[in-house]
DNA sequence: CGACTTCGTCATACGACGAAGTCGGTGCTGTATT
């Protein structure tokens, strides 16, 4: 007798056989179609180009109605749209975005209505309209898939605040099967995306961060002179191979700079960043993705999506503001599996504009302006106008923004244990003030990583993988590759050293409280605290003092 | 926080210096203006 589980099994690769032409199924896609199917919401990890999209395609064709696929630009929507019907031809897919006109919008709701669509791509954005989420409540959609999920952890605070209430707004569209895909999440993003989603008896399913086909190098750098000259320097030599190559800037006056200088030293550099109109971003897009331009000079505006496999090298002209970004971004190089170079240049200055950057702690006047703002919007408009930051932004001294942003943290506060009910305004005001400087010492814990990762003398493959809360057994501790390893700086772990504490440990510090362990070297530890985020303790002052209990 | 710009100051100094001020990244949207 067939189990049911062996039924679906065969349900998803006859699916997989029959509408995408796949012979067989890449690692993780049948685990997190099949968590789907039995009813679980999935946190899924994995890299760009293993095949995230198919699973949320197999399992919302599987579960039938139209599946809702969420995703952070535009270009990406069209992109998805593109590959779908290019993959699979009788599968309908569209698009509600403010690209549309009015009357090609009224169409895609209505085919919506009618049942006659298999996917609709949108933007936080458009879940905000009250028409929109009525039309999809209607049509009951049985699963979200969110893209780039990272960003569900990343913005929300002082960008695109409707990522903060994302998890309200699918909510609203009858509670689905919710399931949120990202190819970089270290452990606090993946608690965030799971706590902001609320993700309902979830599975998180991680497939393998290491791309061991990239070298990682540092080159430390004291005057901005050298910095120039280094990052100048290490294009000519990367570019000689043949290859294209991503020089990446913290500000948009910079990606102008290297782009002229290299220009001079006969390089085919385009320049990236926001500033530049949608016209000649495409051409710099385009041109970078033709090869037409071997090099594109951008900041933090470009990547997201770009799936060009021959991208031979990522230099960081600039240190940015965390691992997670870092490593985002230097996972653009070497899709296609060949050796591939990531080069940090690094001055510690550039570290300040990390911090310049971390998430703003509210003062606690505009916190209770914003709790009186609530109170007023649901007496006049019923209980639900409380959480919409337009009606509530019509109620309180700031903007829509400003109003959004605290009352993502209200939200935060609130479903962190604190009901409205019976709590004085001061213990809420208190609670969100909390939230957010936990918030603004997590970011600049990020920011003290980054420069942890610069100087240290390990593997830098071994220090990124740790920070992602890799799988450690079985590693030595080299990846044999990065400049560390190269130069003989890096050792290997001694798994026979003396080891108080294991990966994964719940510790508490009379400080900094309580918090897991994620990194274990010889003479130190690094522990994520839930209060301030990481912290690198030195081993022999923990033993000396106590510092650290086991809880 | 720090890089860069602007402004005032000095006075056998009209260029050089310091103080003060400004700016720095990601995109959706709907609406007003050409």
């Amino acid at each position: 007798m067939t189990s049911a589980l062996t039924r679906d099994r065969r349900r998803i690769h006859s699916t997989a056989r029959r509408v995408f032409g796949h012979d067989s199924l890449l690692p993780g896609q049948e685990e997190t179609t099949l968590a789907l199917l039995h009813g679980h919401d999935v946190l899924l990890v994995s890299p760009t180009g293993s095949g995230k999209s198919l699973t949320y395609q197999l399992a919302g064709l599987l579960l039938g109605g139209c599946t809702v696929v969420v995703s952070p630009l535009l270009a990406l929507q069209q992109d998805q749209i593109d590959g779908l019907e290019a993959a699979a031809p009788d599968i309908r897919a569209a698009r509600l975005s403010s690209a549309e006109s009015e009357s090609e919008r009224a169409a895609v709701l209505e085919r919506l209505a009618e049942g006659t669509l298999d996917f609709l791509f949108l933007s936080p954005e458009q879940l905000t309209n009250p028409s929109v989420r009525t039309a999809l409540a209607d049509a009951g959609p049985r699963l979200v898939a969110v893209d780039e999920a990272h960003c569900v952890s990343a913005w929300g605070h002082d960008f695109r605040p409707d990522y903060f209430r994302l998890g309200d707004l699918i909510a609203a569209l009858g509670s689905p099967r919710v399931v949120a895909m990202t190819a970089t999440a270290a452990p606090p993003v993946r608690r965030d995306i799971v706590e902001r989603l609320a993700l309902a008896d979830h599975e998180t399913i991680v497939m393998g961060f290491e791309r061991d086909n990239i070298a990682l190098e540092v080159a430390r750098c004291v005057t901005p002179d050298d910095q120039w000259a280094a990052v100048l320097d290490t294009v000519d030599e990367a570019a000689g191979g043949g290859g294209s190559g991503i020089v990446y800037c913290r500000t948009r006056k910079d990606t102008e700079r290297y782009s002229a200088a290299l220009a001079e030293r006969g390089h085919r550099p385009v320049t990236y960043h926001a500033g530049l109109g949608r016209r000649r971003r495409d051409d710099a897009h385009r041109a970078f993705m033709d090869g037409t331009a071997d090099v594109i000079v951008a900041t933090s505006a470009f990547g997201m999506g770009i799936d060009k496999p021959d991208v031979r090298f990522v230099i960081h002209a600039d240190v940015p503001e965390s691992p997670d970004t870092y490593y985002q971004e230097v996972g653009r190089a070497g899709r296609d599996g060949k050796p591939s170079r990531a080069l940090l240049v690094y001055r510690p200055e550039n570290l300040s504009l990390g911090r310049f950057f971390s998430t703003p702690v509210p003062a606690r006047a505009d916190v209770a302006a914003v709790l009186a703002a609530v109170a007023a919007a649901e007496a006049a408009d019923g209980p639900a106008a409380g959480t919409d930051p337009r009606v509530v932004a019509a109620h309180s001294p700031f903007g829509v923004r400003k109003t959004g942003r605290l009352l993502g943290l209200l939200r935060l506060a609130r479903d962190a244990g604190l009901d409205a009910d019976g709590v004085s305004v001061d213990t809420l005001v208190d609670a969100v003030v909390q939230r957010a400087e936990g918030q603004r010492a997590l970011d600049r814990s990020r920011v003290d990583m980054m420069r942890s990762y610069a100087e240290t003398t390990r593997c830098r493959a071994d220090f990124l993988l740790a920070y992602f809360g890799e799988e450690h057994e079985g590693r030595c501790g080299r990846c044999g590759h990065c400049d560390n390893c190269h130069s003989g700086l890096a050792e290997e772990r001694r798994p026979d050293a003396d080891v108080t504490f294991e990966i994964g440990d719940q510790v508490r510090h009379p400080e900094f409280g309580e918090g897991t362990v994620t990194d274990l070297q010889d003479d130190r530890v690094t522990v994520l605290f839930e209060q301030v985020g990481y912290r690198t303790l030195a081993m022999a002052l923990i033993d000396d003092q106590g510092l650290l209990e086991p809880v």
